[in-house]
DNA sequence: GTCGGTGCAAATGCTTTGCATTGAT
DNA sequence: ATCAATGCAAAGCATTTGCACCGAC
């Protein structure tokens, strides 16, 4: 697993004329261990005690590059500094997104509120609402150079 | 629409001993306008065109009230400072998020993906992952006083 | 008169940027 | 030599907080 995403990445970066520099590997390797939701402090911290030399700078560049790679996204979670919609009985939006050029569609399906219902069913909740965000590359993002 | 929402907050801020001022009311009521995805600086600068007069701090502070109300929530689609996860080719984690208590479950469903792909081959794009939040009331959510 | 609400301005804290330096081709 | 990368410190900026004043019950 961890060879392809190393290959991906540096894939990536020769199309945009980009180095993968040691501090890179370091980074994604770092984040590649983990393998699990993180922060981007909390990742600086480990990466440190486990003697790697990076600055935050850098971690937060190699994190975008690595996000336009399609490797890691945010787990928008507990977001900050985001935006707000009501919900309320509200009929959920739900979105194709493109990784490559960022366009998205919004959509909506039945056969998705049953699926949400039924889950929130067997695990005794009651649904309020959803958000779902689909990844994908786009018949345009397909054609681009990478 | 206007009614019943006007009608939850209330029974939301009564439930903590919290008053319906006129500057709680008119967020409301903008934002229920709006019905869209909306920025706070933007509804703030709405708000103020329209004539009301309502403080930035007084603006995020009825939000999170809304959001503990379960009538508005963060679209989750543009965040800063949030967490990261790997994606590239893992099998997505999804997530049952309760709006009262904020415990979260998380679990993963093949019907779920077969619904992605199907979404995905419908509109021509290759999918690479995606993000599922449910938003629901646990049972212990839905024991609490409101 | 007590308790919460509001606005303002200051403080926070994550993230980004400018700049001088360093390294690879 | 050129072009990009790095680290540091400073700047940005959305959000939160402290505080003094106001208003409802």
């Amino acid at each position: 697993m961890t060879a392809p995403l190393c290959a991906i990445f540096r894939k990536h970066l020769k199309s945009r004329n980009l180095k993968y520099t040691p501090e890179r590997a370091d980074i994604l390797n770092a984040i590649i261990e983990r393998d699990d939701v993180f922060e981007v402090e909390e990742l600086l911290m480990e990466m440190r005690a486990g003697g790697y030399r990076v600055s935050k700078a850098t971690l937060y560049r190699t994190i975008k590059l690595l996000q336009e790679a399609g490797i890691i996204n945010q787990a928008l979670f507990d977001a900050r500094q985001s935006h707000y919609q009501l919900i309320y009985g509200k009929a959920p939006r739900d979105y194709l997104v493109c990784i490559k050029t960022g366009r998205h569609i919004e959509f909506s399906s039945d056969d998705l509120v049953a699926l949400r219902d039924q889950l929130c069913r067997k695990h005794g909740w009651d649904p309020v609402g959803h958000r779902f965000l689909v990844y994908a590359i786009s018949p345009e993002g397909r054609d681009q150079a990478d």
